[in-house]
DNA sequence: CAATTACTTGAGAGTTGCTCTCAATAGCTT
DNA sequence: AAGCTATTGAGAGCAACTCTCAAGTAATTG
């Protein structure tokens, strides 16, 4: 059994963070000692997980007590979190393709950069020849 | 020149986002019509690019903002620009890795229901002997 | 054994980055 | 002229935290 500040190092997830979503009702199962302070299973950690990948996703926390509802009501809903899980990992998938192509910008930028940064080093910066004219600035 | 419809239509960005952009300040060059509407250069399409790609990867406005200032400052900023952009590519690259560790999960999972969604057409419901105990719903 | 330190709790205020609503204004269409 | 479509800024609303605080408990230390 974890505190949550145990949960917090283990899962990298701020107590804020726990307390919130224990209150959002993500973790349906957990249990509390005499002090009223909360005990995470191992079990309990499976649901920290899961809700953690589905926000890492971007899933609304709406949705993410609706996958934990459809759980607990049990085996006739295996249908629909399948189709939640599917729709999740696409998602996912997106969001990896529109990374990558944001680092290519940024690779881009990277680059101009660094040959900016060379040339610069390179010209002597009191030569008035150097001075380059621009319209407008860029991003 | 391009409305701010039209630009939101190009990037992908809504209008509010875009208006709210730019009372932020990302965009200092865009110009107006006769009746204060903005008008968006190709120019002003890169800024928006580049601020589309830091928010995509999780800068905050504050550093959106200082980095747009750097750029209008001029020559003398560009190390540091560098070292913004090469600090963001890493937490895009990070992003990534976290992402494809959360597809993971979300791959165990689709197979788990795939084979619970096989077995459940397969057995008889009504035969109690079916019935599997759980202690505890899992995520 | 009283005091300090280290946690934990819930309530609630504050923050960020949108997102939406609205009234005012302008141009185009019939 | 009336209707339709855009655009504007101001400002309300919202999601998901994030932080502050007072109160309570437990272990440690002088």
């Amino acid at each position: 059994m974890f505190t949550i500040k145990e949960v917090s190092e283990k899962m990298d997830v701020s107590e804020h963070t726990l307390r919130f979503w224990a209150k959002s009702g993500f973790f349906p199962f957990i249990k509390r000692d005499q002090n009223n302070v909360r005990l995470f299973s191992e079990n309990d950690l499976e649901w920290v997980k899961i809700v953690k990948c589905l926000r890492t996703v971007g899933t609304d926390n709406k949705s993410i007590k609706r996958y934990i509802d459809l759980c607990l009501i049990g085996d006739s809903t295996i249908s629909e979190r399948y189709g939640i899980i599917q729709a999740t990992k696409q998602k996912a998938e997106q969001q990896m393709s529109e990374l990558s192509h944001q680092l290519e910008l940024l690779e881009y930028k990277e680059n101009y950069y660094k040959k900016l940064l060379k040339n610069n080093s390179a010209v002597d910066e009191w030569n008035p020849m150097n001075k380059v004219k621009e319209e407008e600035s860029i991003a």
